[in-house]
RNA sequence: GCGCGAUUAGCUCAGUUGGUAGAGCAAUCGAUUUACACUCGAAAGGUCGGGGGUUCGAGUCCCUCAUCGCGCACCA
């Protein structure tokens, strides 16, 4: 029996080494595992990408659980002989990389502005190299087994041409068009955000009722009325009949008397205050709509800042804040004010990332036409034929009302449909200025829309950059080679499973099954999984400001990687979230011990064993319990139960193999009738629940394995490699 | 407003297709110098949120209510 086993088992000192061994077999990457023989050419393919972690820093729990889940599915595929690929890479994540640095760079009084584009974006991206390399270093040490030698990155040059290349084909299929339409302005960030990105924040606030004209209208913005010149009601409103759509109203507003007209329509809710409001076009959405219907004038109250535009006469310049309790006082002064109601709950739109209350405005933007029809030319996708025409909403409903993506826990599905149900155009162009920037090239009145940029002089590319999630649309195959037909695409995509968090189903996963029915013909990938957010032992989200952030390498560095994964396993269903504390992580390195104590036993009660003489067969009592329980783990794993498998494993090694079956053995090995089945069974039981467990616990599997009697040095050798113990379908 | 989830032992949660309630932690009692004190054993602890229904049988299926949480929409 090798010493080390003396010595409780060392974490800290055994994974950094053990992870060195695994990269230098390179067998991470599948076609090494078919250059060494393990597996043949034609084995079945078994592929998933990484979901790229943003470069805006570190990693923390959500992720480390994430890596956990994966690398099960991953080692569980590549033991049993699967040709298994997990990709991994990292998401520029554009807004979010931007607004850190910025927050970095005024910490030292300094203005993005002041530095200018091109440097700006060089400290961009020295920042986001420094992030790249801790969270590589991270996943490293979490004892992920990703295929270094395909990394890849949203924003690098392959990328960039899959994405010029996406951007291209939309825009000539019509699917992508610039237009003056509402959108999200962050007035903080000095860009637009998509519809996903906002944040509503409960608010109370005055409600105002102003007299205009005859009627009395309703708002909680009165700074927003100077352009108001259209009063709206439902046109089946008894109490507004005498009005006609269409007809001009003289009368008395904030400055001065003006020319109103009465508009009907539908989108009014009689229940809603007095059921009249008047619009204002360019800064709400629903004013917008009905602006388009009827083909009103739209005309901008409140610039980019925040402030007050000339239209407002006095109040110009103000910001709104200021300008509200002024205007509010005007109005009074002039007899228009009915009445305020105090306390009004609404809520107000922010953006996620910098905390800014969106103003809407029209802008000229970027945008994804999802309800245009195009003709698809090859289609994998059941129930849409080649040279059939779709919009990008019902390829997105198709792939999965079909069946062929399976969103896991199931009642995601619904909640998929609804939001596709209730998508509008995706806003693509940003003002920011880290990201890809939107590949059009202007001359004069002349557009240029392509891969590369014209070669005549004269030609100025869209200041604009492209939303985070265009590029992170294409991660499953852009990162294997599209738009080239590479090997790589043929034998990997669609991909077998995603693995994400709920949070991102719209935002990512929606886009990548845009994106790929659009521009492959096929989906993205046949599973996607679903796993829940960590929270702290109270429940609470984790946050900077609750100081509950638990580290995962701090906590691999104290318990061990393994340890930190089983507590990230156990006790977490698809779809939930999990309640972790540090106790928990500590309980498992117990069991790291266990298992560490377990083969000490075995192997010191078995130096004398021989495994070529199985003249005495072996104790087929324990081992075909065994065998059984293995079999329903596999099959947990199968069906995506990690957290089953896991615990039935850890119940089993601990409770029923340790203190069970070793302590009866204790005599039966002093029986010299009994004493070689004994040790076969002791032997083969140890070898098989190293092999179980690798998936949750490779580190400690890989180290015991190598100091087994018998596995000796050589790569191929190694438990990563190993057949799995029982037979699967 | 629409939808989703949760409610099971003091705490955290399992319970896969309906077949007499489970684990871990905590608390209680006991054991223990050779695999392991980073241990082992024992006992204790629940009318499975309330009510109704389907069924021979419901924690599990259906209806309803309550509390908590989440998503989406609206918010003039």
């Amino acid at each position: 029996m090798n010493d080390k086993f003396l010595t409780p088992y060392n974490p800290q000192e055994t994974e950094p080494r053990i992870a060195r061994a695994w990269e230098d077999s390179g067998f991470f990457n599948p076609e090494k595992m078919i250059a060494a023989g393990i597996i043949p050419s034609d084995a079945p393919a078994f592929s998933m990408v990484l979901p790229p972690p943003n470069v805006t820093g570190t990693l923390h729990l959500g992720h480390a659980m994430m890596l956990a889940v994966q690398d099960i599915m991953v080692r569980f595929h590549r033991m049993k002989g699967d040709k298994t690929l997990w990709l991994p890479g990292t998401d520029h994540a554009a807004i979010a990389t931007q607004s850190k640095v910025e927050k970095n760079l005024q910490k030292e009084g300094v203005r993005k502005h002041d530095l200018g584009r091109e440097e700006f974006l060089k400290r961009v991206e020295e920042f986001a190299q420094a992030s790249h390399d801790t969270i590589v270093s991270q996943v490293r040490r979490m004892g992920s087994s990703v295929d270094w030698s395909r990394e890849a990155f949203t924003l690098d040059k392959i990328r960039e041409r899959a994405v010029r290349t996406a951007f291209k084909r939309m825009y000539d299929d019509g699917l992508i068009y610039r237009g003056d339409r509402i959108i999200n302005w962050d007035p903080k960030g000095q860009t637009t955000i998509s519809d996903d990105e906002l944040v509503y924040v409960d608010e109370k606030t005055k409600f105002y009722y102003f007299k205009y004209g005859p009627f009395t209208i309703g708002t909680a913005r009165p700074e927003t009325k100077f352009g108001d010149k259209y009063v709206v009601m439902h046109p089946d409103d008894k109490r507004y009949a005498e009005y006609r759509n269409g007809q001009k109203l003289e009368l008395e507003w904030i400055n001065g008397p003006i020319t109103a007209t009465v508009i009907k329509d539908e989108a009014i809710d009689m229940e809603f205050g007095t059921g009249v409001m008047t619009i204002t076009p360019w800064h709400s959405a629903i004013d917008f709509e009905i602006a388009e219907r009827h083909e009103l004038d739209k005309e901008q109250i409140i610039d980019q800042y925040g402030k007050l535009l000339p239209i407002a006469g006095e109040f110009a310049g103000l910001k709104i804040s200021e300008a509200r309790p002024k205007i509010v006082e005007k109005l009074e002064s002039k007899g228009l004010l009915v009445k305020v109601e105090e306390d009004y709950m609404h809520r107000v739109a922010t953006a996620e990332r910098t905390g800014g209350i969106i103003e809407p405005q029209i802008m000229k933007q970027w945008f994804v036409d999802v309800k245009k029809e195009f003709t698809i030319l090859h289609s994998k996708l059941s129930g849409i034929a080649d040279g059939q025409k779709a919009t990008l909403k019902e390829l997105m409903r198709a792939a999965v009302e079909n069946g062929q993506i399976k969103i896991l826990p199931d009642r995601f599905e619904k909640v998929y449909f609804h939001w596709i149900d209730n998508l509008r155009d995706w806003n693509i162009s940003r003002q920011i200025w880290y990201g890809h920037r939107v590949p059009v090239w202007y001359k004069g009145d002349k557009i240029h829309v392509g891969v590369e940029a014209p070669q005549e002089e004269g030609w100025e590319q869209d200041p604009d950059t492209l939303d985070t999630w265009f590029s992170s649309g294409l991660w499953t195959f852009s990162t294997l080679g599209w738009p080239d037909e590479t090997d790589d695409l043929k034998t990997y995509h669609p991909t077998t499973i995603l693995e994400t968090g709920y949070d991102i189903l719209f935002f990512w996963v929606a886009r990548m099954i845009l994106m790929s029915t659009y521009l492959l013909g096929d989906i993205p990938f046949k599973t996607v999984y679903l796993h829940g957010l960590v929270r702290d032992a109270q429940g609470r989200k984790m946050s900077k400001s609750l100081g509950n952030i638990i580290d995962p390498v701090d906590m691999a560095d104290k318990y061990g990687a393994d340890a930190t994964r089983m507590a990230l396993i156990i006790g977490t269903g698809p779809g939930n979230d999990i309640r972790l504390s540090e106790d928990k992580i500590k309980a498992y390195k117990l069991f790291a011990n266990k298992l560490w104590n377990i083969t000490r036993f075995v192997l010191s009660n078995s130096e004398d064993f021989d495994p070529q003489d199985d003249s005495s067969g072996m104790h087929a009592e324990w081992t075909d319990e065994f065998e059984n329980i293995l079999k329903d783990v596999t099959s947990d794993i199968e069906n995506y139960r990690f957290y089953l498998a896991g615990e039935k494993l850890y119940h089993y090694v601990w409770h029923r193999f340790a203190d069970q079956i070793i302590e009866e053995s204790k005599a039966m090995l002093q029986d010299p009738q009994k004493r070689r089945q004994t040790q076969a069974a002791l032997r083969k039981i140890l070898a098989d629940s190293l092999k179980a467990l690798h998936p949750f616990m490779p580190f400690i599997t890989e180290e015991i394995w190598s100091l087994m009697p018998g596995n000796g040095g050589k790569p191929e050798d190694m438990l990563m490699v190993e057949k799995w113990p029982v037979k699967v379908q």
